[in-house]
DNA sequence: ACTGTAGGCCAACGCGCGTTGACATCGACG
DNA sequence: CGTCGATGTCAACGCGCGTTGGCCTACAGT
């Protein structure tokens, strides 16, 4: 299982320019409206080297939608730190990389792209948060709640657009989230008594 | 302007059954998945009785995705159950309507359907938190962030069906998300001070 | 210099789509 | 009963898509 020499093909410059303009044209259009031949266009090659490279569009999108969040390993992160931490974290992952608002867009529409959504929250974010000190019990409904505050701050800022949100700058942004996600992950079960801070 | 005598017409339970199949397919499927021919064809009628009533796709669309959120005056709801009672409204208006998931699904890759979004959350969410006693200063920065959850919860619940989300009961729900809600509402500019509950 | 092969282009395919216009049928009204 | 608009069907259009296979071209191994 040594496999080849890991010579440097002459392609690997074009299947990079591919995965660079799919991961572009998907998350800029989504699944449906992202075409073979806009991708093709954009790495300046032609549609056909496309499908010999990654077989289909469906295996394109796949290669595009690898994923790492690089979540910190939440038990070296001080308790009172978590949400904010991870506010921040995000953030700056989503600014950086457009890979996540690709998988975003896609997964709306396409169920594959929902899978490997469920996949990402399941393999890494609940597997953070396990580690952050949660009861294992109740560790993947928190990780589930701060998903959902996590995508829809994606969902609302680089899909919708909503000019509010837009405005706000990281920092505020995560002011306003960190506790949040803070609640999510620290607060007993059930959490019946109101906690507005 | 007192128009026709509002006769009713044969056509309109055909343009009803469009209507209804419009919005189910929307939903499920997305705007640029769903056909005008799946959606002739769930109503037992002819594709182009579609394009006869609602002038092209985008015409049907439009017309399926009206939709009003039915917020309550929160002027009269008292201060510290602001946040609960939105979360429950929104729960139940979607358990029982799938226009704003189909919207919310189209919104991903249709411009138009992003743009109807915003006007919702504009003209009336961010109105109904105007009217709940927040400074008018930050009422739009205000209902930004309640949508970020808002649709968060909507996303992960109902499109990309998130486990732990879905698994949660409603009332579960409003108990975690209420809070947060409550938060984005009452809590005072800028939030620095972390508070979690 | 010769040759095999990886890298790349081009033209075409079949398909399903939104959309169109010509034609059939029904039902109200003279 | 005859007419005419509203209601509905049918067959086709042009288009862009994902995908395929054949054919050049350039370079590495001998």
């Amino acid at each position: 299982m040594t496999g080849p020499p890991a010579r440097a093909r002459r392609s690997d410059a074009t299947r990079a320019a591919i995965l660079r303009a799919a991961r572009e044209r998907f998350a800029a259009d989504g699944y449906d409206r992202a075409t073979i031949r806009a991708v093709a266009a954009d790495a300046q090659i032609d549609p056909s080297m496309v499908m010999r490279y990654y077989g289909s569009k469906e295996g394109l999108f796949a290669a595009a939608a690898e994923f790492d969040l690089h979540l910190p390993d939440l038990a070296q992160v001080p308790a009172e730190q978590l949400g904010e931490t991870l506010a921040r974290h995000f953030l700056r992952r989503w600014e950086a990389d457009g890979t996540l608002v690709a998988l975003l867009r896609a997964a709306s529409t396409n169920p594959g792209a929902a899978e490997r959504m469920r996949g990402i929250f399941a393999g890494q974010l609940a597997t953070a948060v396990a580690r952050s000190g949660a009861d294992p019990a109740t560790a993947a409904r928190r990780a589930g709640l701060v998903a959902s505050q996590i995508l829809g701050l994606a969902l609302t800022r680089y899909v919708i657009r909503l000019p509010p949100v837009v405005e706000l700058d990281p920092d505020e942004l995560a002011e306003w989230v960190g506790p949040t996600i803070q609640r999510y992950l620290t607060q007993p079960f059930p959490p019946s008594q109101a906690s507005a801070g």
